[in-house]
RNA sequence: GCUCCCAUCGUCUAGCCCGGUCUAGGACAUCGCCUUUUCACGGCGGUAACAGGGGUUCGAAUCCCCUUGGGAGUACCA
């Protein structure tokens, strides 16, 4: 029997970072199993579902890499793959459940309802549906209402025993007899509703295997008696654990970025939140913690799953996407570094030696591709210089006014715009045997004056590629700080 | 309220199923040192955890119970 999963998003958001996580484990699991993947879109619910939410999740989807092998845009033998398109088959299989007796037409009003549940509250009893068109007296009267063209909902009969299911991740859950009444299948505006249509699909889409959230794990009793009625066996179940906030709460706005799309925006690799995601809850077998998670094959197995909750914390996943960074080939960092330079950035008159360069000099410094430019336009073109108490030091030497005067007039004599590596190098030399200063005084003084900062990469590497304007800027202002 | 789930360093976790090899391992963060005459990278090391209480057992992070804490569900939302 081949591996069937799906990932069930609604549209009426962006794609959440724990829905990504759900998302990836499907597929990571599809993969791992030689199995199938598919995207169905839970729709049902008209006042919340957007389609353009579904585009944009679609978008995140695959910008992480999580590809699907059916869904609403990739036509597979399961189809539609959008509930609003399969409102047949949901009314087939609720009207088969009513006319088996497992279901029944209600015509209770809202208000109705309100007030049973609030005297079964106050009365100490579940608030469970009481009803009378539960009771087959009233099926006729309800046929006949029908027939005249009111509305009703469809309700499911609960049982009323208990359920045992065997979690893949939890083991084995006892759901007791009572937990829960009679619900709605088909609300009376002839829309389904979750529990029902998610039942329906996972039987019609030959669905093996679900793993989702933990949030659905108490929706399994009601699902369980949907497949039993409906005379289908179970799927394997595993009910992944959540994702918090440092709070221990459920991850919302005010915990930050909680949509994938604010990591694409802030320049976060893909394969970097990939590869972190799947860490919040599942561990590599040989604690490997650095990897591409479409390289893990058959090393993704579901019994790694962890049980508790996970604090959703940024810290880690930035180092993660620096290490990714670090393992992009030269021309990839490249092209990924110049989609988050602003277009008219002095980068992009530069030569090609030049990019390469200064390219190869940040690659080890940056987490974020956003670092780049941060850091060229601090280091190579802010003539700003940053006071500290360090700074003030230097600049407190005497050899450093030396230095400052020697490097004031060569800089000045140059001629092109860049100081090559060849021209510095005999420059340095000429002020070590000139000047007859080395050690620290001969590094930090030269630093200071070049760079405007006490800290910053090799100076034999960073000088070439800082403007000589930049440079002379700089001097002048470093001349008032004396 | 009721029902279900969960509980190892600040954080992510390994170990738990199949008790001894655990004076509890790794990673992020943090601190210190080394290296690079700076910073970063890298290397080495430190601080830091089995929620509490009862059992069971020669022996419990591992098995059982209770307490506490946290989470989820309890809709004609998904």
């Amino acid at each position: 029997m081949t591996v069937r999963v799906r990932f069930a998003p609604s549209p009426t958001g962006y794609l959440h970072i724990g829905g990504a996580r759900t998302a990836l484990y499907n597929y990571l699991f599809a993969k791992a199993q030689k199995g199938t993947f598919v995207l169905r879109i839970e729709d049902t619910d008209l006042e919340r579902s957007k389609k353009e939410y579904e585009e944009l999740q679609i978008e995140d989807l695959k910008w992480l890499g999580v590809d699907y092998d059916e869904g609403p845009d990739k036509p597979g033998n399961y189809g539609p793959y959008r509930q609003s398109e399969r409102l047949d088959i949901y009314k087939k299989y609720a009207q088969s459940l009513v006319d088996r007796g497992l279901a029944y037409y209600d015509f209770c009003t809202d208000d109705e309802l309100e007030e049973m549940r609030e005297r079964a509250l106050k009365e100490g009893r579940p608030p469970h549906y009481e009803g009378k068109w539960r009771n087959e007296e009233f099926f006729e009267e309800a046929a006949n209402r029908l027939a005249s063209g009111e509305k009703a909902a469809i309700r499911f009969k609960a049982p009323g025993k208990s359920y045992t299911l065997h979690d893949n991740v939890r083991g084995r859950v006892v759901f007791p007899e009572n937990m829960v009444g009679d619900f709605i299948l088909i609300r009376s505006t002839g829309l389904p509703v979750y529990n029902f249509c998610c039942v329906v699909d996972d039987i019609e889409m030959k669905i093996t295997h679900i793993i989702r959230g933990e949030d659905h794990l108490n929706n399994t009793v009601r699902q369980m008696m949907i497949y039993e009625a409906l005379g289908s066996g179970l799927p394997e179940f595993a009910h992944v654990s959540l994702l918090i906030g440092k709070d221990r709460q459920k991850l919302s706005k005010r915990h930050g970025a909680t949509s994938v799309v604010n990591y694409k925006e802030e320049s976060y690799l893909p394969q970097a939140i990939a590869n972190y995601l799947v860490l919040l809850g599942w561990s590599h077998p040989d604690e490997k913690e650095i990897f591409d998670v479409n390289d893990l094959g058959t090393e993704f197995d579901a019994t790694r799953f962890s049980k508790a909750a996970a604090i959703y914390d940024l810290e880690k996943l930035k180092w993660v996407n620096g290490m990714h960074i670090r393992a992009l080939p030269l021309e990839t960092l490249q092209k990924g570094i110049e989609e988050f330079i602003e277009n008219d950035h002095f980068y992009f008159g530069q030569s090609e030696d030049w990019k390469k360069s200064a390219i190869e000099l940040y690659k080890n410094q940056i987490e974020f591709f956003s670092d780049f430019q941060k850091r060229i336009d601090e280091d190579l073109l802010n003539p700003n210089v940053e006071v500290t108490d360090k700074l003030k030091d230097v600049l407190s030497w005497e050899t450093t006014k030396q230095i400052h005067g020697f490097l004031d007039k060569k800089v000045k004599e140059q001629k092109s715009d860049f100081l090559s590596k060849d021209n510095f190098d005999s420059l340095f030399n000429e002020l070590k045997t000139d000047l007859k200063i080395k050690g620290k005084q001969l590094f930090m003084g030269t630093r200071v004056c070049l760079t405007g900062h006490d800290h910053g990469p090799e100076l034999g590497d960073l000088v070439p590629i800082i403007p000589k304007e930049v440079m002379q800027k700089r001097l002048s202002n470093i001349a008032t700080l004396f």
